[in-house]
DNA sequence: TATTGTTATACTCTATAACTATA
DNA sequence: TATAGTTATAGAGTATAACAATA
């Protein structure tokens, strides 16, 4: 009578459960890093230290640059990065891990693949592949242009 | 000689930017409906008003009861919704659409289906199905069991 | 003039606790 | 005593704008 779709077909509440689910075990996975998961993916961002900037980082993250400025100022404080000039460009800062911070990261990044074969354990093992190269692959479409929005709108426009 | 996996193959920066893209273009698509998408995820499941309570509708969509009651005042207010005391337990109350609700909610379904077939644009069919199958049963089965943290670091207490 | 990074401020969102009415 | 819903308060998180240094 009503809508022929549930809630639970929908897209949006899906993306919505399975992210929080991943937030709640990787809060655990990396307890101790500040920031969080967020810290997590800083380092992880920074052990390839030729990405560089904290505005760079900041934007393939997804956070405003003032929030990077807090999570890089937790995680030095850690002693777990540092950041150096670049030679190349001197307003731009490298954030780089120090050798506590390379040996944090291995540790959760161990923790974490623990925690996402976990999250994705309702899944046979190709099935995880798919999942995570279709996500990947979405991401990476939805990163290449910030006109995501625009291009949406025109498209309900033109419907 | 650092870590062998790069930012953009983990699981997590794959979810989190998809989320933040489907946030950004649902938001387009629900112009207007208080609450923004989940305000609509609110309509969508008060469409099968047999669901029932706002404590049951909260619990499925991940937000706090206190939030529940606010996302339906304002959906109240902008008369798409209304609260009925349920007969069988004087409690709760059940969130039913109106009339204009179920039209809005109509709309708002057809927009969104424009904008998440563009979000998934760059899979083919087949592939956005699978995603879709795929991030369900994860979602479904992470829901289950309000126990997937302490399962997850029971899983970390092993390694 | 535009951009990187920082800081301070204000705002939004969320969690916590206290209260009511029912069970 | 426990639960559904509401309300008020406090806290965390976020965005905005202004600033300094550099391009």
């Amino acid at each position: 009578m009503t809508s022929p779709s549930d809630v639970e077909s929908d897209l949006g509440w899906a993306l919505g459960t399975v992210m929080r689910s991943y937030l709640r075990v990787a809060d655990e996975a990396v307890a101790g890093v500040p920031g969080g998961a967020r810290g997590y993916q800083v380092l992880s961002s920074a052990a390839r230290g030729d990405r560089g900037s904290q505005l760079a980082m900041a934007q393939r993250l997804g956070v405003d640059r003032t929030v990077m400025t807090y999570l890089v100022d937790d995680l030095e404080k850690a002693g777990l990065v540092e950041r150096k000039p670049d030679p190349a460009d001197r307003r731009a800062r490298r954030v780089l891990l120090t050798d506590a911070g390379r040996a944090r990261l291995c540790d959760v990044e161990r923790r974490m693949r623990k925690v996402e074969e976990h999250l994705l354990g309702p899944l046979e093992p190709t099935e995880r592949h798919t999942l995570r190269t279709l996500l990947r692959r979405v991401a990476l479409a939805s990163g290449e242009h910030d006109g995501a929005a625009c291009e949406a709108a025109e498209a309900l426009d033109r419907c």
